[in-house]
DNA sequence: GTGAAAGCGCTAACAC
DNA sequence: GTGTTAGCGCTTTCAC
């Protein structure tokens, strides 16, 4: 750590009291203007900075936050992580980033680590772990200790925080929709994430919009034992659908790939519509067309709500949930 | 921040002196064995943790570890940055993850303000514009602190601290001798990455290992302007080649895409071969062959030489750049 | 208008 | 074997 210059040099170098020059650099009424100008002076010149460790201690804040990430290989997640730091980084609070790779052992212990010395509120996504096994005592826990927690995307609905969620349930419609206009007669659904809420959430939105065309759709989970491509490629043959649906990323470029292995002309002969507008989605072939769930924002968004929470505490007002809308980022695998 | 129990509650409820309790809890041979043991009996019962923030005051330790990446987005600094994660945790430090957007000014400023009072030490990899620009006395300043960063990928050799790289080169010699083998007659690279070092280290690579075989190459430089497969498509029509080398994820991906605007057939027609072996590479169709860097282990790694030094500062040994071999991921776009 | 003193929670040298 | 004390760097109340 750096050799720091102390409120404690200044106040020798000047003559003053050490009060005297932490007023001052306060702008503190009580001093003299001349004292506050010699004292910023030296200050400067000294390039002094406080000892965040030690205002720390005193006020017991740390302005950092707590991120809580199941999984950061996944682009989607990467892009919340952005939209969190910058915004944090412009109201100067650091981030301190744990990987809970979806472990329910992991998420609590970090939880724990944290919550006890170390961060002033919490940002996460719900693990799979915590989600199949519907554990969400450690949420509580630190909540009641006061350390407030923004979720995003995956949230347990039974933890009484602030959320941050998109309309995943419209978002699918939405997706239904499209194929729709695209010409699709015949809608079929492939995913990897059926154990996750948002999964569930947006095959339930698809079901719906598709029963309200008064059609039918059938959902392939994918299996990791087997290359996706051919499963989805049997999938689509089998069911002889013109439409696929990708409940996330990695199942929606799946798809997009399949219909090479079969020969199909995409969009003309399968359109294809995903979830998660991120880096695959761009640079498949042909480009995906996606749901965007807006990642970079969710997270900015998240971090204002902590932040706000943290700083004006005097009112403590109640969790909210805000939703985000999904929109529909139109590329090369559907048609108008 | 959770309300604490605190070595005066414990001391209080015991009877016993503040330093007693201490001790106790560091197993200090000069407290009884009696004492020892109520003294810890009752820390458990009332979950008494110390608090970090007074013993980093104290210590002049914050057991974390500040971690600039350039790009969060770019899936191998997120597979770095778990490489990191999880080698810190098992450490039981905390990583404070900041993200340069590879601009300088950014670059600077978290490493002024967490050099100042955050972190015990740096692992980073050096942003685009400081690249660029050469500038990189803001390393300096903060070695000269006696704070020690490790860089990893992208490093100054100018600064003389621990590097953990990849052999780029050779990985480079690798790619060459792949596609000789799979039979290709004339090899172009193509590139996005040409302004940082790792971009040219790769070219020269290439371009060195081509001259053996007493051949030629030459480099499309992809401009942001225009579609990179288009650009892509053109470069392998105008030079008729049978072999890509895409010295970044994206430009390679971006050629596996433009040979099917040319209607090649990859890779019968046009073998392709990329570097960094992430997720865009699994799902492109065929699936990318490439040259991987490792990313997870060279950040576990940097992690493990940052925590080293940090630990048994004692012996203040030499900096050490570490190689870490390249190898070839074959997937479908190459043959044998 | 300035300074002394206590205290945030912990550690460690030193006394008893 | 246990306790006292000083101090990490800062803030803040209270006294002068």
């Amino acid at each position: 750590m750096r050799q720091k210059v102390t409120l404690k040099m200044l106040s020798l170098e000047l003559g003053l009291s050490i009060s005297t020059v932490s007023k001052s650099l306060k702008n503190d009424p009580e001093i003299s203007q001349a004292t506050i100008e010699r004292v910023r002076k030296l200050a400067k010149e000294r390039n002094y900075k406080p000892n965040a460790l030690a205002v720390s201690l005193k006020s017991n804040k740390t302005r950092s936050i707590g991120v809580i990430i199941p999984d950061i290989l996944n682009n989607f997640f990467a892009k919340v992580l952005l939209g969190i730091e910058i915004e944090a980084s412009k109201n100067n609070y650091k981030i301190i980033t744990s990987i809970s790779n979806e472990s329910f052992e992991k998420e609590k212990e970090y939880l724990d680590m944290l919550s006890y010395n170390g961060v002033d509120g919490f940002i996460l996504a719900v693990s799979q772990e915590a989600q199949t096994k519907g554990e969400f005592d450690h949420f509580n826990e630190v909540l009641k200790d006061d350390i407030p927690i923004v979720m995003f995307d995956r949230v347990a609905d039974d933890v009484y925080c602030d959320k941050v969620i998109v309309d995943d349930k419209k978002g699918a419609g939405d997706a239904v929709d499209k194929l729709i206009n695209s010409g699709c007669k015949r809608i079929g659904v492939v995913s990897t994430i059926q154990k996750l809420s948002v999964g569930k959430e947006r095959y339930e939105g698809v079901e719906r919009r598709i029963k309200s065309y008064e059609k039918e759709t059938k959902i392939l989970k994918l299996k990791k034992t087997k290359d996706y491509e051919e499963q989805i490629a049997d999938f689509v043959k089998d069911n002889n659908y013109d439409g696929i649906i990708g409940l996330d990323e990695t199942a929606a470029v799946s798809a997009v790939n399949a219909a090479n292995i079969l020969g199909l002309k995409v969009p003309e002969k399968l359109s294809v519509i995903g979830f998660t507008n991120g880096i695959l989605s761009r640079h498949s072939y042909p480009k995906l067309t996606t749901v965007s769930q807006h990642g970079r924002r969710m997270g900015s968004l998240a971090a204002k709500i902590l932040i706000d929470k943290l700083e004006l505490r005097a009112e403590r007002y109640l969790p909210e949930t805000k939703v985000i809308k999904t929109s529909i980022i139109e590329r090369g695998t559907t048609s108008n």
